[in-house]
DNA sequence: CCATGATAGATAGCCTGGCTATCCGGTCAG
DNA sequence: CTGACCGGATAGCCAGGCTATCTATCATGG
């Protein structure tokens, strides 16, 4: 197809769809004339992935450039993939805040009684000590009673996500689906958790 | 304190403090003449917590405003405050993907199996929808299969955050603890799914 | 009591990110 | 053959989050 149908079956603008190739998140169409170029389901596909991780996983176009190369990288084992894309959609730290070191030590030592299987120094280890820093500088320090229930919640959460993705056939699924599961799935967690927000806080407050 | 000594323990940049008053995020120095104002604890308090919301929680400025005005929204009832904040945080939908009706329906079916005491047209119930119909949309339907371990996780999580906003003694506290739950208990959450994913990945696919 | 540095408030400008508009020579379909 | 469409390139637009500059005005140490 060409580029104006692949437009309307995506509901994303030509000049879009030209500005994405530019930035080498969608492969270019293969060329059959100097200025006609064929387009397949596999762009498609690849242009609502894009839509996707942006619109729903919120992230930028450089990030996904990123998270796309993990996909593509051929055959890269589960646990490689897994960390690519973790590395890439953990933003850089905007500005330390206070307390910083104490809250790296926290998260150091929940790792350990938890007897969880993570380098402390691991960029999601090091959000999480910048999340739990922020609690404190803001007078809610003892948000960290809680961690060892979202730390069950958590290992539940993980346990049905790798059975998710060990259930992919063919390799190009699977890997996709460990950067579509992480970076959606937190889309979807946390609308649910606000769900359940509601549902909690209407049981304990209005019945 | 004068805005320089402000400035100074809390590491925004003059002018950086001067726009947020400008754009109410935070409420202006009490003059002590018509150039002079004096700045005090809260003060240092909220500017941690903007900060915190914007670079930990990732919301605009135009959205820590709203929340902001959750949490000065004198004597709200927990269920309101939650209700505002979640309507505020929750971004504007940008492209309706295919099947959204499926997959609204697919969420209400869902809410009804969980017994939850929530109406299907909620903000957080259409995100959900948003975020089910994108999976669908790139081949991942299947990731519904495990909604149900999502929601019991959630419930989990759900009952610690209502204990915790429970534990807070004064209004202020409370009302606080419910909008920093949910914006910042989000990168918590997220933070700690990754390393339960990296924990899970070690053990199944090294050992 | 005055020189120096900070301050409030207002206005204008800067920079990044994500598009969007325009143009050009060329192609294709009826 | 003609009018819609195309690939590729360049330039422009707009929102968001600051940042710089300016004008009085204030405060305080020598």
């Amino acid at each position: 197809m060409r580029i104006g149908e692949l437009s309307r079956r995506t509901g994303v603008a030509v000049p879009t769809i030209k500005y994405y190739v530019r930035e080498g998140l969608l492969p270019a169409g293969r060329l059959t004339s100097p200025n006609q170029a064929d387009y397949d389901d596999s762009h498609i596909r690849r242009l609502r992935l894009i839509r996707g991780l942006m619109d729903v996983g919120g992230l930028s176009v450089s990030v996904v450039r990123e998270v796309l190369a993990a996909v593509d990288a051929p055959e890269e084992p589960v646990h490689k993939v897994l960390g690519a894309a973790q590395e890439a959609i953990t933003p850089p730290t905007v500005g330390e805040p206070d307390g910083l070191d104490e809250a790296r030590r926290a998260v150091a030592e929940f790792i350990r009684r938890r007897g969880w299987r993570v380098d402390p120094g691991h960029v999601s280890a090091e959000a999480l000590a910048v999340a739990l820093a922020t609690f404190r500088g803001i007078g809610h320090g003892a948000f960290e009673e809680v961690l060892d229930d979202y730390a069950v919640a958590c290992e539940r959460i993980a346990a049905a996500d790798l059975a998710y993705v060990g259930r992919q056939v063919d390799v190009d699924s699977l890997v996709e689906s460990v950067v579509v599961g992480t970076v959606l799935g937190d889309a979807v967690l946390s609308a649910m958790r606000r769900l359940a927000h509601v549902d909690g806080s209407a049981r304990q407050y209005e019945g």
